[in-house]
DNA sequence: TACCAATAGTTAGTGTGACAAATATATGAA
DNA sequence: TTCATATATTTGTCACACTAACTATTGGTA
């Protein structure tokens, strides 16, 4: 393959991403869901793995550990997550959602498949595996942490 | 199609995006290119596209007037784009790359290509064209301001 | 001429991302 | 015990995305 070929490929990767992320984002506006899309990310995952700490969310949601604090602040702000402290090391939290919180995923879970599920029209099944499989191998060809 | 099979399509989308963009920046720190990815694109549409307006430049490279007053501000400020008044119109501004300017896009292209590069191995051309149409799809379907 | 909608660009506010450095705490070795 | 090192989190800085509001200018129209 020559170079010029694939030359765009990481300006298409980004406006497709940027698109995905801004049409959520138009859609949580739209709907009063009164969170950002990330925010929703750091829930979920909450809302999966009650009593993580960060370092193990920021793992989980791909974020460095910065982010991750100030994405927490908010939602703690908002009432939506606690930090409570570890029993054993006192240097680390342990991350939970409120009852809000709680409220707050099993309201929108649904609702945010229904907005995910619009990029999918006129694209088959196997298309997404295709995708999937794509973005994992480019993924890992540039992921010095991996393998090598 | 169901819902849980794609909900996490914008997750890999998304990381995968972030993965691109920094290993690129990285590498670009690397080689002391002393500009950013978001930098480079701009660069790069400049030297295609001589004299064109700041409105004209946003539409290229797909950033908001308000991000692309940035970048220009900061890449004037390091002495490799100027603005020069639109001789008709006193609102715009035609921008060109200073000589300096035109230096480093001759120089870093080719090395850029091959950072590019990077994110194909194990992957065939008939991968990339799947991956473009898939990418371009999802990116139509949540476009409103296209056909509908 | 006077008005007014549209256009070019800038500024400000909020949220996020990467990175470096600082703080606090924990742990293992001498 | 004490010191060096590692871990968990926070803070600060710079860059970018998006929205909204603003200035200045242009061009059409009453």
């Amino acid at each position: 393959m020559t170079q010029e070929l694939f030359a765009s490929y990481s300006f298409l990767l980004d406006r497709t991403a940027r698109k995905v992320k801004h049409y959520a984002q138009q859609q949580f506006k739209f709907g009063k869901f009164d969170v950002t899309v990330d925010q929703w990310l750091v829930l979920k995952n909450l809302a999966e793995r009650p009593q993580v700490s960060q370092t193990e969310l920021a793992q989980l949601v791909l974020k460095d550990h910065p982010t991750l604090t100030r994405i927490i602040d908010l939602l703690s702000k908002k009432g939506l997550v606690q930090r409570v402290q570890h029993p054993q090391d006192r240097r680390s939290f342990q991350l939970h959602l409120t009852a809000k919180g709680e409220n707050k995923v099993a309201a929108l879970k649904p609702r945010i498949l229904e907005i995910r599920e619009k990029a999918w029209e006129n694209l088959t099944e196997s298309d997404f595996h295709e995708f999937k499989r794509i973005l994992n191998t480019i993924y890992q060809n540039l992921d010095t942490n991996s393998g090598v």
